[in-house]
DNA sequence: ACCTGAACACCGTTCAAGT
DNA sequence: ACCTGAACACCGTTCAAGT
């Protein structure tokens, strides 16, 4: 147990958890390599073994985050029971959880994964998303929701949730409106599925 | 007809046109005070007698942000003739035209609209908002829409829009699925609706 | 293998001075 | 009334040098 944890090979997971730290709560323009060397004791030049810029370290925030996003998702689907309605539900809540507790990484995901070359966000991204898919296919499948490709239904689902998230994180909602927007957007999305079904 | 445009009274509006192309081209992060006044030919202390800093251009241009998509919606809302359907389908197109011609503008409205002190902000994005109220007060005047406070059922509609946006800006959908998307989330939202109505 | 520290070209912001 | 230009404290990035 040295007195410095840094300088011995945890410099890079220090220098994320700072700068998840900085994300949230002052936004990504605020983030500085310099300050970050600072906050964990280092020199500005050292962060450069582990991050060779400042984009690569914008890209291992959002890969973090969307393993974090999926694991999340992935204990809400596992706890809520087999039901359809009672999962799907979980299942959005704990997608809006995340997207309001960090709208500055969640945003940073988004624009960082279509970018050039960035495949192994692009597999994160894809593997969180199959958590939500999941969902869809068991809906489907007991006759919730309308048949097909399960693609485009989801899209129209995940849409909703984003954009109820973007409504909380925007401020045109009120936390204490989420319960019930959430609730409204689910039964109105399900009577709009069974009409179709 | 000076030769020099600026120096005179519009370097305020050379600055926000300026600005604008840089954040539609290269985002809010790549905007610099100094970048912009040498594009438009004055010193760099210049911009303080317009903008007192870097934050009061990015209000000024979240403000003309919603004075611009404000007056789109006005344009799809009157232009798609007197029935409920058509008009709600034009819209949501023109919403999502203008936030995927520029999201990282649309973005900076939302970021910068639920900040303190911005009223002026909060009074055009109301303006912004109340152009597609009009269509979800008219949907329930014509039953097409559930009755009940007009706030709740516009939300539930917003965020689908808002929703498509952003899959679209976040590459989860390509503009080609675009039109697919948007009919089948209208059709979804108002099977939805008419089944509660 | 990992980190330091000087160097360079950029920032935003402030402010006296010019016209 | 509006703009200039020096000054200051910050950046990101590069790179020789240290351990």
């Amino acid at each position: 147990m040295p007195e410095r944890p840094y300088h011995h090979g945890n410099l890079r997971r220090a220098l994320l958890d700072a700068a998840e730290r900085t994300v949230r709560e002052r936004g990504v323009g605020e983030l500085s390599l310099r300050e970050l060397a600072r906050d964990v004791g280092v020199s500005h030049g050292a962060p450069r073994r582990h991050f060779p810029d400042r984009q690569a370290l914008l890209d291992a925030l959002a890969q973090s985050g969307f393993e974090r996003l999926r694991t999340e998702l992935r204990a809400a689907v596992d706890g809520a029971g087999d039901a359809f309605e009672p999962r799907l539900h979980a299942t959005a809540a704990a997608y809006i959880r995340f997207a309001t507790a960090d709208p500055a990484l969640l945003e940073l995901m988004f624009t960082v994964k279509h970018r050039e070359g960035a495949g192994d966000l692009q597999e994160a991204a894809d593997r969180t998303f199959a958590v939500m898919m999941e969902v869809v296919v068991q809906g489907q499948a007991e006759g919730h929701l309308e048949p097909g490709d399960p693609e485009r239904v989801g899209l129209v689902l995940f849409a909703t949730i984003q954009g109820i998230a973007a409504l909380l994180t925007g401020g045109m909602v009120a936390p204490e409106q989420l319960d019930e927007l959430l609730s409204d957007s689910i039964a109105h999305f399900l009577r709009g599925s069974r009409a179709a079904a």
